[in-house]
DNA sequence: TTATAAATTTAGTCATGGCTAAAAATTGAG
DNA sequence: CTCAATTTTTAGCCATGACTAAATTTATAA
């Protein structure tokens, strides 16, 4: 029952997260593939369809692209290793957050399974990464955190930030500089549409930040201001 | 004068890595190339054509290559990473030092200048690698250790030993079994050369030892059995 | 010194993973 | 419901870095 161990390419395990991390309500199409992964649309449709040809995802063609279960195992584990290289590399060899993810990019082709699991005791067993997102386990369990965009929510409502998103490293050094980072207590002071701002109070300093930004910054309202700590 | 800073492929990088480890007072041919390498000769030849346009290799067809300026700043900068992740690996992450050669292989071509800071800072800037090769520094001067193989060594001489190639995770891991690393102290009892085996005593147990893995151990006659320590 | 053996390079092929241009399918507007 | 715009795929091409087979150069032995 167990998979064949095929070695893949870095480019395929690159479609197959990048796949994985697309998913949403509507499908994943090549176009967006191809705009995430940065190649032109035809490279991502030659790709689709080796991968299909591997049972790891399966093409309707014009219609999109879906992760088989090995398919999915396989991005899974791309996903762990990613994070946890993040993670190491953030807490024990004190790289800044922002540089994590592009080192993560390159290191999580090539990382074995015996260093994988160095890594992981060393950090003893993180359950979630530097920006907050969810690491995968071993066997491919992942806690679906559903936290909500700070860009939507209300004005007096008070907020604890639990992920940002991590693919701009220019993004990441500003919201580090105002305080955005998983675990903050945010205050949101003011919060209206059509000014395209919102005004916030984190740390006890008054903030301004985009509704842009604000989209990749995740939060859990804060209930009585119990502060909960990532689980 | 700054060289520019193309980016090589991985390929191309090991090449000229091979280039300079192979180095002897014989010049380094395309076969000894492709043997090391594992690749058929044409493709040594093809590889070393494109080196030399660059101006990395210096190619005198049915002669041999020899590494530029240049080229050889690459090949240091790849056995500087190579030894300082063979290090880290072993000594922060704790891999078994049998497999940590492997591991580096790949991990060398990835590793930012700001990763490699931070690993050689954690390590304190070591001077050599958990075999007792020496790592080049940031501006690419390398310690010209010049130990001699155990296996030419007489009975009757007390050595310690330096340095071990770690090309083969077989003869590693015999050579741990025995106590043949760096810095162990080694009294050869017995040395005949028809004999094909060598006699030592190693921390206190008798020990028999082929000529061929002898060959791979590097040693310094100990003078009065002071224990130098590696610099 | 010459012929043969060995080493090396050249010639031509293949797979991978990109690309552009063109064709085909889908979507959306009237 | 049809046609134009958009999306997606197909077709064909390129670079890289392997490969085999053949030609060439160098080395060696008679």
């Amino acid at each position: 029952m167990e998979e064949s161990a095929l070695t893949l390419s870095t480019s395929a395990q690159d479609y197959l997260k990048t796949i994985y991390l697309l998913r949403s309500d509507t499908p994943v199409t090549t176009q967006s593939l191809a705009d995430k992964l940065a190649v032109a649309p035809p490279s991502a449709t030659a790709m689709v369809k080796k991968l299909a040809a591997l049972n790891l995802v399966s093409h309707t063609p014009y219609r999109g692209v879906e992760l088989t279960p090995s398919g999915e195992k396989i991005a899974l584990e791309m996903i762990r290793h990613h994070r946890l290289i993040e993670t190491y590399l953030a807490e024990v060899l004190g790289l800044s957050w922002d540089k994590v993810h592009d080192e993560a990019e390159r290191w999580e082709h090539i990382l074995s399974e015996e260093v994988e699991a160095k890594i992981a005791e060393a950090l003893n067993h993180p359950s979630h990464d530097p920006h907050g997102a969810p690491i995968p386990t071993l066997n491919g369990e992942i806690a679906h955190d559903n936290w909500a965009p700070l860009a939507g929510m209300d004005a007096k409502t008070t907020v604890i930030v639990r992920r940002v998103d991590d693919d701009s490293a220019e993004l990441l050094r500003h919201l580090r500089e105002v305080g955005l980072v998983p675990g903050a207590l945010v205050e949101v002071l003011r919060a209206v549409p059509a000014e395209g701002v919102l005004q916030l109070r984190v740390a006890g300093k008054k903030r301004t930040l985009g509704v842009a930004p604000a989209q990749s910054v995740f939060v859990e309202e804060a209930l009585n201001e119990v502060r909960r700590n990532v689980k």
